[in-house]
RNA sequence: GGGCCCGUGAUGUAGUCCGGAUAGCAUAAUCGGCUUCGGACCGAUAUACGAGGGUUCGAAUCCCUCCGGGCUCGCCA
């Protein structure tokens, strides 16, 4: 059962005295951009259009009416247009720390709601390896699942196999031609990768190979056993070494779709929308959607092939069907955008409640410098590789540092190398699209993943070395340096930052919580003696702050999918 | 041409939904600290809201026009 939060408390004070509601104060209060100025303050604008006054008039109106009660709230003041509380800081102490300590790893978790959300990432096409557009997705889809099930919410990782289509018979027919029934002779989703690429090249000189890859998907729609069993071949290969990526990059999957087991379900229920009159045939044969302003969507070719969004439409009811989900989340790129506004209309169009409950969290596009990245071309920047470059960039830095057993060199470095990855794909705001500069961009210092883990080791150190465990019977009055009491209350803000976080599906503000909170704390251990305190009585209660520390900080770690380290 | 997204110091970004206190942070640069519970650290300095209008007591934030970039617009996925 949380305890009752300081803003709480702000409101239970304010209530008495202004016209406001519960939900209106918590939204307007605010942390002061200067500590200096207050721990929160009420900014009395909006307040000053209702009551007709001036602002400053308002807050120092507000300020005497109020009685302070003994507890929490140390003072008011009234500062300019603004209300300020400071907070009673031994207090603050107190019920921060003590509240960590009880509640743990689970500390600003909600309780379960018996809801479940689907989360589906990253969707992969079997033509080709997973690139850094899909480490992104990667990242993002699983945060946000953790993100959310801090909220309280099962959450269902579901990955979708874009396993059909003209896409996958180019790669096909390109190892049919030229593969000489050949072994896979290195990771198995990038032998397949080769194929698609040599294809598009033969494709310049051989615009007449177009053709037969209609064909092959026709043949493979027919279930010619040839085709079929080529296809099943490449396929395996190509979802052989995603796995193995997958593994790497630290996700998994609660449940695996297959378009090429949903997209028949698909073709029927356009087939059924044809004859209630939702969808209508053109002069070609084919079966479109009017979408109004959207414009017109083929939905099945005039040949009967199905198209993209023919096996969507179809999944997106499975998933209902089989979770209920109170939402469903897809993660995919922003040059999607369009792709599932149509996607949501057609699913409104057949009279589907669950529309309203899909949601497209869109990325943005990553380039490299010089421009789109490709996977026809090659131009690419490829998952594996990238994981392996970022080690060996950690590799170097660990040797620097530290003499290890070589086994212990690569787990190390292969931590701290996907930390700074992965915290580099979450640090901005997913709607941005970024350009990927290999060298630049992946840093071990500052505002980055390594520094986190390092300043993890600190706290974990500290208390290895201390030689008594920590306790919550301390005198919390002797947390008054500055530095602790900035500490102190940027841990007290972890629940608020985890609802923020979740309900905006953006971890990038975890990110900026995390590493805000590091900085404080390396300022808190540059300042701050522990085991050397002056005093056994402060040691104990610094002891019980690195702690609280520790756990929130760990929290957030795990909640980016970045590994804790031993050392550094 | 239509729709959507983006533009903040040299570089990468937060803040934009819902307008308010000196626009926050990191990297690189310059200077400094400490190497002590581990220096992948800490401190200091300098540098920024694409342009122009409008609304407002107040605009990075809202509205309009323009400029620059990206994605997308019935049979690729």
């Amino acid at each position: 059962m949380p305890m009752k939060t300081i803003k709480e408390e702000v409101i239970d004070l304010l209530t008495k005295t202004v016209k406001l509601s519960r939900e209106d104060l918590a939204e307007l209060l605010e942390t002061p951009s200067d500590s200096k100025l207050g721990d929160l303050a009420l900014p009395c604008f909006h307040l000053s259009k209702t009551l007709k006054k001036d602002p400053k008039t308002i807050a120092s109106e507000i300020r005497e009416k109020i009685k302070l009660p003994k507890g929490l709230i140390r003072e008011v003041k009234a500062t300019g247009p603004y209300l300020n509380f400071f907070f009673e800081e031994a207090k603050l102490a107190e019920s921060t720390l003590k509240r960590i300590w009880k509640e743990r790893e689970g500390y600003g978790y909600k309780r379960r709601l018996n809801k479940t959300v689907v989360v589906e990432f990253p969707a992969p096409n079997t033509n080709k390896p997973l690139h850094l557009g899909h480490l992104r997705n990667m990242s993002l889809g699983e945060s946000v699942s953790r993100l959310l099930e801090t909220q309280g919410y099962r959450v269902v990782r579901v990955n979708l196999n874009n396993d059909r289509g003209v896409h996958i018979c180019k790669s096909m027919l390109a190892y049919k031609k030229w593969g000489d029934n050949k072994e896979p002779d290195k990771k198995s989703d990038h032998f397949v990768g080769d194929f698609y690429v040599m294809f598009s090249q033969k494709a310049k000189e051989h615009p007449e190979l177009e053709r037969e890859i209609q064909e092959m998907l026709i043949a493979w729609e027919a279930k010619d056993p040839e085709t079929i069993g080529l296809w099943r071949k490449m396929n395996c290969w190509a979802l052989d070494g995603f796995n193995e990526t997958y593994k790497r990059f630290g996700v998994s999957f609660d449940k695996v779709y297959y378009e090429s087991r949903t997209y028949e379900k698909g073709k029927e229920m356009i087939l059924e929308g044809l004859k209630k009159g939702i969808f209508y045939k053109d002069e070609s044969g084919a079966i479109l959607a009017d979408l109004g302003e959207l414009g017109k969507k083929i939905l099945l070719r005039a040949d009967g092939t199905s198209v993209y969004i023919t096996q969507d439409i179809y999944l997106a009811k499975l998933k209902y069907d089989e979770y209920h989900y109170e939402k469903s989340i897809y993660v995919v790129a922003s040059e999607q955008n369009y792709h599932f506004r149509v996607l949501f209309k057609i699913l409104k169009m057949l009279g589907f409640k669950f529309a309203d409950k899909c949601y497209h969290l869109s990325y943005g596009m990553v380039y490299l410098p010089s421009g789109r990245m490709k996977s026809r071309e090659g131009s690419v920047v490829d998952a594996d590789n990238l994981m392996d470059e970022l080690d060996g960039m950690a590799e170097k830095e660990v040797r620097k540092r530290h003499k290890l057993k070589e086994t212990e060199v690569k787990n190390l470095s292969e931590k701290i190398g996907l930390a700074a990855l992965k915290y580099f794909l979450l640090r901005c705001s997913a709607n941005k699209d970024f350009v990927f500069k290999p060298e630049e961009s992946i840093s071990f210092e500052g505002d980055t993943g390594p520094y986190l883990q390092y300043s993890l080791v600190r706290a974990k150190k500290i208390q290895q070395k201390a030689g008594t465990k920590p306790t919550v019977s301390i005198d919390f009055t002797l947390l008054n340096k500055p530095e602790e009491i900035a500490l102190i209350k940027r841990l007290g803000e972890f629940p608020g930052i985890l609802e923020k976080t979740a309900g905006s599906y953006s971890p990038h503000i975890l990110t900026e919580y995390a590493f805000k909170l590091a900085t404080l704390f390396s300022q808190f251990y540059e300042g701050c003696q522990v085991i050397a305190a002056e005093s056994e009585e402060l040691k104990k209660a610094r002891l019980l702050l690195v702690n609280s520390y520790y756990h929130v900080q760990k929290s957030c770690l795990n909640l980016l999918g970045i590994e804790e380290v031993g050392i550094m």
